[in-house]
DNA sequence: TTTTAATATGACAAAAATGTCATCTAATTA
DNA sequence: TAATTAGATGACATTTTTGTCATATTAAAA
């Protein structure tokens, strides 16, 4: 897998975890403290998020970090 | 859990699981292209590394990456 | 003791993430 | 229709990671 997959995967990974919530990139924003357009760019491969940035989502969306990158 | 937590965690992660392979630090560097020093930054909590670096690293030690954030 | 291997540290440039702007489209709702 | 909500995009400054130097410390081996 390369760095361009790896984005892309984990960007599904949200938006299914946000999905299952009924959220909204707002809402998703609101619960990390981020903003929407910082959701956006991880949901849609932008970026190749840090670790502590993954933490922070797994908290919002309520999943342990190893159950976000579970792909 | 902070940040400066989380870079000490996932890097006594890669001791734990570099060290059940007998390996030195350059010998995981050699397995993930990079250099010692890379991998003493890693190990040490100096940097919060990125999804695709621990992709990178979980490959070279041969555990998924889903296991490498298991802590 | 001397040499070598392993680990650690500080400095640096280049590349990239982060966080925040404005703005745009599309869909939904009043 | 008009207003609101959701999502997407590009630009930008700031911060940080990445990758690579040189070098220092410690431990092990010859």
């Amino acid at each position: 897998m390369d760095k361009e997959q790896l984005k892309k995967k984990i960007g599904q990974r949200i938006v299914e975890l946000r999905s299952q919530k009924g959220w909204s990139q707002s809402d998703l924003a609101r619960a990390t403290g981020k903003d929407r357009q910082a959701m956006e760019k991880l949901e849609n491969g932008k970026v190749n998020p840090t670790l502590y940035t993954l933490l922070e989502i797994s908290k919002a969306l309520e999943v342990s970090l190893n159950q976000l990158v579970k792909f």
